[in-house]
DNA sequence: TCAATGTGTACCAAAAAGGTATACATTGAA
DNA sequence: TTCAATGTATACCTTTTTGGTACACATTGA
């Protein structure tokens, strides 16, 4: 998988109200994120369809965070956007491959799916307090990659 | 990134043709490998340019693998039918991200860098000898990516 | 010479990505 | 009680990417 824009701009977003730590409007959101408020807006609604961030409507609503930003990882959030990762539309699906193998006998499903179950464990130890931290450097953040 | 259906095909290719171990034409590639003869040829014509496969012109003419297929690996082929491997945009190009941070600044940048370094290096780890030895076992390729 | 084969280029349709618009529902405060 | 500020839902749009196909042409072995 590609992650997206979209699953890109969600990460940031979350990295903001992170910062700002409490409850912000759409509009202040999408300004620090530096994108257009309809766009925030739309990616706001998903992550809080997911759980992500908590939403309050009605005038002097906005969004905050729904849960510890430690144990918020970009793998959640990415999901949350585009859907299971994976490198291989192969991998998507239950169904046989096609070409009459069926999958545990697809060497090359079973490569790419070890690969795939790689970077999805990497993905999930990145988490949004880890991007926050200002004490977190470089050199500690590559380290949690396996 | 997300590993295209042509470049899968392009591995099944390289697979057909490590198998059958002789210059083939394009018309049994394409039939052992289950995708149309076209098709076939435009995937062939970009792996015969990226010096993957050899190709024989004229009449008795074919192609086959350029070397080894234990060093020909699934990143080589990939690279070759989509051009370079990155999970996010931000990491296809030089320029500094976006939002006044430079990419060495951006903890996210560093994050995802470090998660497509690890997803490079698997998939460089997975060769086609690998996938069409009759001996080596699902086991063995998993025990191959870290 | 010609049939079999690869090459190059152009084209096309469907799907995904990225983004916008608009009508509507909810809520807090005047 | 009203209304402005805000989120919700849905629909729509454009551009890019993906996954192919078509066809005229070049090369080569028999």
């Amino acid at each position: 998988m590609r992650i997206t824009q979209e699953a890109d701009y969600a990460i940031r977003i979350c990295i903001v109200l992170d910062l700002i730590g409490e409850k912000t409007g759409a509009n202040e959101i999408a300004e620090k994120a530096c994108i257009t408020q309809q766009f925030a807006l739309k990616i706001l609604r998903k992550l809080a369809g997911e759980g992500i961030v908590k939403s309050y409507k009605g005038a002097y609503g906005g969004y905050e965070l729904a849960k510890d930003s430690k144990s918020l990882t970009a793998l959640e959030i990415i999901e949350a956007i585009d859907g299971k990762v994976y490198i291989n539309k192969c991998l998507s699906c239950d169904a046989d491959c096609s070409r009459n193998q069926n999958k545990s006998d697809c060497k090359m499903h079973i490569a790419f799916g070890a690969i795939n179950k790689r970077l999805i464990d990497n993905l999930s130890k990145i988490n949004i307090g880890l991007l926050t931290n200002d004490e977190v450097y470089a050199a500690d953040i590559v380290k949690v990659i396996k």
